[in-house]
DNA sequence: GATGAATGAGCGTTCATTCAT
DNA sequence: GATGAATGAACGCTCATTCAT
């Protein structure tokens, strides 16, 4: 019941300068949280870095909570769209699941791969608040859904149950490779790790 | 540096009494940090409960983050063993490569469920500190070397590198079963994917 | 190297409001420590008798040591004022040097009188931190170079290097007078001990 | 009141074993004050260096100031003996006066530099506690008396009151070479300093 | 709206000392 | 006598959050 505070932004910032103000307190917590974890991150580290006063950023974020699920709304748009993209345009180019599979593992290694530091601390969050873990669901779910839409209606699906199977498959795929990077492993291991991947993936979901 | 303190206990209990009042620090610490997360619990909370003095723990622990790392080396010690069990007894059975999958994630199934709260704080755990990280990452090579071996010599076997294989397959099974505990989803929700899961990871590693 | 902390203020109070505040935690300071001494004197109880909260404390002050350093510096300021004073106006009188050297040692006995306890916690202080030492050796210094340019141009003055003998002289002016204070004889005594010493730094300095 | 205890040791030891750990306690004691300071040095890091139980320590010590008492009075004794066999034999070989009190300053100053960092504790030790200090005012007491003792009788003597001008110099001897000490500067320094102090302290007390 | 000084509950940890064995 | 496991009051200090200006 603690957790279930408000995550949302106290504002939606319509004007400009508060758009702004918002977009510089997420990428001053960016770089505050990946660098010294969520605990080690204060909120006036996050104000100083942002330039605005401790004040100003409790106008706009209700709790230290609340930053990070700004920063994971933030940064989970983006990777939900290219995901979208590159299924839209996959079947044009004729090309084999596999490839269709891998396309999707790559977009998600190289998400993961722009802040390793701050994607350690969302899954953290992720483990520590049930709000945060709420909305971590939300974003997996959008992604299964992503998944599924593109699994119907495929040539040589052979999974008896698209939905389960696509949870299946997305949460493999998102999990692992997130905790790849996190290992901190070398980019030549990375390739082998992910084309495994794609296999292990591929074989499960088409004949 | 700051995060490479000692995790080691401080002194080997040789004595029945030093024993016991580790196992109960450990017991309670479990308790605490299973229902109030890691940042939550406090080594009051932990002492009170243990029914031993705060600085009888710190006798035993040279800090917080060392009661965390004995709980988890406590907790995977079984873990291992019945993987090992399991894997030992199979063949004799001459059951399925499927079975035998199944088998080594019902045992991390089990083991996740005995107390999710506490696993959830030891995967955070593992997330937020080095050296706890550095702790998993020996637990989980360990599974992998079993699995390695298990695999070696088995009829059947696809994949050309059983290392990396065993890695993949390994940290697959482990992650997922977690994750999936984790949603705190209902028991018949479970068996699906434990199922499902058994079957991604039996095409991918035999014929 | 754990002694090397900062012991400047953590910011320079530019408003009327900080100011008081960093001025009652002094006098607060000055009064725990001198009853209780260093140790014994917590930084919670000098909050409290400042009438500031404990956090407001640490918003001035990055420690407890920076709090006895900043005791110091404001305790020594007004010493120096005067002796400089002293020395400036004593040509003027034409008086004998006994006259100058019994003025100096006056300002010293005074300047001790004002708080006994808390000038044995600033003795005692500059034994027990590295840095606060080095704070109290400048001040030292100071000390003596004011007492050095009056030896010059001065007539009979007997000592071929005046530099050491003003350290030499300096020292035991300040040294002595700090240590018969802190001896807690009656004021009969002490005004001959003063006496005593003017004696014997005037037989030193002149012909 | 508090600093009122009882510092004598709790048994007188006349058992050549325990006169061993007594001193074994103290030899520990010095070294680990030495080093780590007081409030820095444990009495279970000195109970282990001195290879006793802290359940020893105790029985020989009734707290961490008896400790330091012990170590007060051990150190001095040797001190005093030196003082005292250096003016017996002074007169013999008839030496001046300047050479006489060199004498006494080198004794002092080679006893400080023994061990400097155990110096500076048993100074701070005489700020910080009452007890301490008493300890340390009977010990300048028996300094003093022995210098009064040399002082009477000898030739060219100026000081009207030799009881008083025996304390002023004893104790600025005393004093300033331990002050001097303290500071850490080098050899070259301390004996155009300890020449100096000789000078004014020659000049004081004869014509 | 913006500021930043002020708050204070509560944290992890220490260490002189005791006392059952 | 000797041991060392156990004690627990008390410490310095942090930081999310508020609110008077």
């Amino acid at each position: 019941m603690r957790d279930r505070k408000r995550l949302r932004p106290r504002k939606m910032p319509k004007q400009t300068r508060s758009a702004q103000t918002v977009e510089a307190i997420l990428d001053a917590a960016a770089g505050v949280f990946g660098e010294r974890g969520y605990g080690g991150g204060t909120t006036n580290h996050i104000a100083e870095r942002a330039g605005v006063s401790i004040g100003s950023l409790y106008q706009y974020f209700p709790n230290k909570d609340a930053i990070l699920a700004g920063l994971m709304e933030r940064h989970v748009t983006d990777g939900e769209r290219e995901m979208t993209a590159w299924i839209a345009q996959a079947p044009r180019g004729g090309r084999s699941p596999q490839h269709l599979i891998r396309g999707l593992l790559e977009i998600m290694v190289s998400d993961a791969l722009i802040d390793p530091g701050l994607h350690r601390v969302l899954l953290e969050a992720s483990l520590r608040s049930p709000s945060v873990l709420e909305q971590s669901r939300e974003i997996v779910d959008g992604m299964v859904r992503i998944v599924e839409s593109a699994l119907t209606g495929m040539p040589g699906v052979r999974v008896p149950d698209p939905r389960l199977a696509s949870l299946l498959a997305t949460v493999t795929g998102f999990v692992l490779t997130h905790w790849f990077i996190l290992q901190g492993r070398e980019a030549s291991e990375r390739d082998r790790f992910v084309e495994e991947l794609a296999d292990m993936l591929t074989r499960y979901l088409f004949e």
